[in-house]
DNA sequence: TTGTACGCGTTATCAA
DNA sequence: TTGATAACGCGTACAA
């Protein structure tokens, strides 16, 4: 716990000298240098961290907030952002905002780590209203991933919900279905909205009328999956085939789907996706892409404060036909 | 960006009594207290909390390092780790390890991290060599998880690694099997080296002799994994059945054992491991214990630091038997 | 009840 | 090349 005054004291020079080995300040003679550096190593000196950044005014931190870590689209998307961080001598500070149950928990959440005079901040939100964030966002930068900020200008790096919706549906369309059920969690999700939108503009392309019933949510846990599925299975719906609108949903229908298999696509690749019998067709997003982009446009951002950067990046997604479609 | 003197100078006060309003001191008249809190309000300031922490000494951070966010199992002991901090008023700061591929990333890491004066440290290494830990060790708290430091007291929470590995094996056994081959990634991890005991001691109970050829390893990846699972196949070798180390290497496994089926038997659950065909049949640990008793531990320790506290603590396992110990 | 003085560890400024 | 001084924002000790 030697501090810089007593590497100072020991070496008979001042603590600027001691900061200027340091930082590898050129304007100091090498004796003075290697005195210097001989006090740091006897004392075990570790330079404090805080004070350093207490000192700059900015702590050499990117927090990252996201739903839930253990779902591996967030990890992936925290594991890219910690990489570009690291690439750009940043450290990571992470939090789970939980699924979007208590609305209030982001705020709170985010607050305390924007206290922290972060570098930047990466949030894939669970929640819709961030006009509060405002007076933040005005002194650091802030980017959304995987959905775009309610009510604030901010940087966003989302995919292409609807599109990939759109295919995935479509794809069930073009094997012949025609009562195709929609599978979510809630639609108060943005992305979720706009992936309905992409099903039923699939629907209407094939001039098949959207039918309400045909809508079956809080399928994010396994009963809530079974009894969603349970319901479009039933004579009336006489549903044949499944568009599963996000990988906790699809990731919940699976026991259910397994003992009594139905068409099925899915918005969201997930892990073993490809080993499940069937094994399901997805649209894939790139959620390193997304992180990796967002924590890169923190760096410039904080780098080049008022270069003009596109707020919104779409990326593309990619359907990836396996056999769950043809069952 | 108001600071507390701007705060005391618009209400016509001291610092010091902005900072008693905010830390809720009874000693200001609640005239004051209303004429500070209204210049709070109108110069929207906001607590620098670096400052508070730069201050205090300590950061009201927790440190939670793992090789891979991205595996279900570390992702469950991070967000343990996370709630427990959360209940503490502490903050999370992540870092990735690696898989131990390169064996000096650990240190850059945690030394990285360890520079900020955190509250406690958890971890869960992908390397041996903890000695060099040992001066930081002396200063702020430190828990490994999942393995054991080398060359280190610290604590240590960790499940029956042996024990479940015997359990695992010895239903193979039970089902009949005689050759049953090892799956798993590299021996280094001493993790991975107790299961093979735990194997081998299975073996001895049930008088089978231990065959080095039956030990495949390098399987953590798919490919790594098939080639591992066709060498034990080969007539000579004749394996009918396998236990598999660890769960990277099952999930890596999962192609391989669904086109070519075996019994199979694994450490380690993972999700939709009951979904797939066959079911896999595990020992299941229990990540989301060993992240809070971890992080609790930290806190108990921060709290009273010379209180006599067990080193090591050791969950149990529990084998899950499903349908791919008798394909 | 309120205020003054000082220090946490580091670095920028300016002078020597 | 080196050092003295001040400052970052807050909280502790003590005084009034």
């Amino acid at each position: 716990m030697a501090t810089m005054r007593e590497v100072a004291a020991a070496a008979g020079v001042s603590p600027k000298t001691v900061s200027r080995v340091l930082n590898d300040d050129p304007h100091v003679s090498p004796e003075t240098r290697a005195r210097v550096e001989g006090s740091m190593r006897e004392l075990a000196y570790v330079p404090n961290a805080m004070a350093t950044t207490f000192r700059s005014g900015r702590s050499p931190v990117i927090g990252v907030a996201v739903p839930d870590l253990v779902d591996p689209f967030f990890a992936a998307i925290v594991t890219a952002v910690e990489e570009e961080a690291l690439a750009n001598d940043l450290s990571t500070l992470v939090t789970s905002l939980g699924h979007g149950q208590d609305p209030s928990r982001e705020r709170v959440a985010l607050e305390s780590v924007l206290r922290r005079q972060l570098s930047g901040l990466v949030v894939a939100p669970s929640t819709n209203d961030h006009a509060w964030l405002e007076p933040w966002a005005a002194r650091i930068p802030i980017a959304f991933v995987d959905r775009a900020p309610g009510d604030l200008e901010a940087d966003a790096f989302l995919q292409d919900d609807r599109g990939g919706a759109r295919d995935a549906t479509s794809h069930l369309i073009g094997h012949g279905h025609r009562r195709i059920g929609f599978l979510g969690d809630s639609l108060s999700a943005p992305t979720i909205a706009e992936r309905l939108e992409g099903y039923r503009e699939a629907l209407a392309a094939a001039g098949i009328p959207f039918d309400d019933d045909l809508v079956a949510l809080g399928a994010a846990t396994r009963p809530g999956a079974a009894d969603a599925l349970a319901r479009l299975r039933e004579p009336n719906p006489g549903v044949t085939a499944v568009f599963s609108s996000d990988a906790r949903c699809t990731m919940a229908a699976m026991p259910t789907v397994t003992a009594h298999p139905i068409a099925l696509t899915a918005f969201g690749d997930f892990p073993l996706a490809d080993s499940l019998t069937p094994a399901i067709t997805v649209v894939a997003q790139d959620p390193a892409t997304l992180g990796r982009l967002a924590a890169a446009r923190l760096v410039e951002r904080a780098a080049h404060p008022d270069r003009a950067l596109p707020r919104r990046t779409v990326l593309p997604v990619t359907l990836i036909e396996r056999t769950s479609c043809r069952v």
